[in-house]
DNA sequence: CTGTTAGCGCGTTCAT
DNA sequence: ATGAACGCGCTAACAG
């Protein structure tokens, strides 16, 4: 059977308050029985019983999460994500707390991580702007002993605990090898559709496509990163420029968000011309510009898998717990028409 | 706050065991008091606090998984994932037994079935053949009101409450328009080899990626499928054999195991003649080879994945709680050398 | 049929 | 510095 506290006490000869406080490492132990508890602890292979601590605790973690109040489908996604934890915070032991801020307003975005460390939650979650004013307020919050992670989009100089996204160098990477060859050796002119590259994730999935592509797809000829600040009208805008001014755009990596723009300027494309198509998170646009073959591939995060590692993690980090990670790697989901769920 | 059974208790106006009684659906309680704790439950929105009813009921989970004794990379993960999940089994409250038997041998399996029964565990999950012994088994099980779930191939006639593994069809499918795109329009023979056409998920996937390959790419000329048994020295023999026959093969879909004899027999071709490769399952051999260039892509499923799925699952089921379907869905992997874990 | 009571494994006063 | 005792939310004898 598997020991207990009170198996431990025996063992330690002492009480199960003293060996409460050795395992929760409070003061008013003495050296020697700290040493003795610990001893027991180990030749009998406890491991606490985490239900029955927060039973006993009675514990909840108030967690807070700090999204862009960016209105495109995967922000939506990632809000249902959050609703979803929200509605089964009850069994989880979690009260999350939903902050919006503006896109892509690192000032906003500093002062949010402050105004949330106000409220000494168990942890923050939010989604980085790679900025030095975030960066500063991250270690503010480390600093506070408050665990930090950061969500979707990552934060240069390893002020926060765990990365809860996808390896976007390595989106890129796959984007191109997709593209290069569903272009079948064809010549011709490959455009990149950004959000903004002040966020971390846009430019990482754009270095990486197009070292990829230079090295291994030479023949493609590679135009200026456009930067469609993900919004559909923007992006329709530009992409319509685009094929105005090039007849010969063979590919397009759009990389960021407002796809909606994006699927309509291709339906403006005769048939024959149409470009292969590689963008990012799966949508009700993109789901049906699959199936209609405007698009050819999407690389996908799932924002629920997300936002579920960041609150184990969170969680984890809370309680000192190690965190398994290879168990918290978001998986880089690529979905032909073939293979949507 | 959140309200606890007494609450209820005291809202209906009656003691807790009957409020227990009530909540665990268990006889000796008059239809009259029924209701009006029924109606307790709803009106406070009562939630039944399911980790300090286990700790109450110090109740763990005896799970029997059942596993063919193939020794191929696939079925070894499979196996270090069932270890992983014993050795975070006390934490998890659950007890997995883990019980061989002979591969593609329906009686074999029809008897484990049985003789697990037996032991009356909390839930039973098993790699299944399709066959009507091992149906006739499975709804024993299910008749005796044990959860049954099926791992990584499925069986027809739904005697099961879940399946735990990839769409084999939407693979198959997967398999065929990457193939077909990375050919590009190029003509040629294309092969198909599996393991065996009398297990279902392999039949699924030949039958899915024959129908796209000849609707979406009929320059593609398909050849007899071909049965490596999963075994690499019959595999290196066939596709020997194979490339002996036709100079002019430009694709392979492997959709079985045994991919190390696949591996060797295409080292043996002229770097410029090496056909497109799809392959199934990421182990040693094909991340390798995805990574030298011989496969080109590689389909997987998590064995880890189906295993944590399987076993959540069967502990929903045995506390009669629902599953959420959408949380459960085993995804296709796709794997390029770019995006390898 | 219904209620009383004693734990499950752990954390936490309040004494000593 | 240490220990006794109670309670978290729920289940399970054991009485009535």
């Amino acid at each position: 059977m598997k020991p207990t506290v009170h198996d431990i006490a025996a063992h330690a000869g002492v009480s199960l308050a003293t060996v409460d406080r050795v395992l929760n490492r409070r003061p008013g132990v003495s050296i020697s029985t700290r040493e003795k508890v610990d001893r027991a602890v180990s030749e009998l292979g406890f491991v606490r019983d985490v239900g029955a601590a927060n039973l006993a605790k009675g514990r909840v973690y108030p967690l807070t999460f700090i999204i862009p109040s960016n209105d495109n489908s995967f922000m939506r996604g990632l809000r249902h994500a959050l609703d979803e934890a929200k509605a089964s915070s009850v069994l989880e032991r979690t009260a999350i707390r939903l902050v919006d801020v503006p896109a892509f307003d690192a000032v906003a975005l500093a002062r949010a991580l402050d105004e949330a460390v106000a409220d000494a939650p168990a942890g923050i979650a939010f989604v980085a702007v790679d900025a030095p004013d975030v960066l500063a307020a991250a270690e503010r919050v480390v600093a506070q002993g408050i665990p930090l992670v950061t969500l979707v989009s990552d934060l240069s100089g390893a002020a926060r605990d765990h990365y809860a996204g996808i390896d976007n160098a390595a989106a890129g990477r796959t984007a191109a090898s997709l593209l290069g060859r569903f272009l079948g050796g064809q010549a011709g002119k490959v455009a990149v559709l950004a959000g903004s590259m002040l966020v971390r994730d846009h430019r990482e999935r754009c270095d990486a496509f197009s070292d990829a592509m230079v090295r291994n797809f030479p023949k493609a000829q590679l135009l200026p990163v456009l930067e469609g600040r993900d919004d559909p009208g923007t992006v329709e805008q530009i992409i319509g420029a685009l094929f105005a001014d090039h007849a010969d755009i063979v590919g397009i990596y759009s990389l960021g968000a407002g796809n909606r723009g994006l699927v309509r300027a291709l339906e403006g494309v005769a048939e024959d011309k149409r470009p292969v198509v590689i963008a990012h998170e799966l949508t009700e646009t993109t789901r049906a510009a699959l199936q209609s073959g405007l698009i050819d591939a999407v690389l996908n995060q799932d924002a629920g898998h997300e936002v579920r590692s960041a609150i184990r993690v969170l969680k984890a980090k809370a309680d000192g717990l190690p965190v398994i990670a290879a168990q918290e790697r978001i998986r880089i989901d690529i979905f032909l028409k073939d293979n949507l769920p």
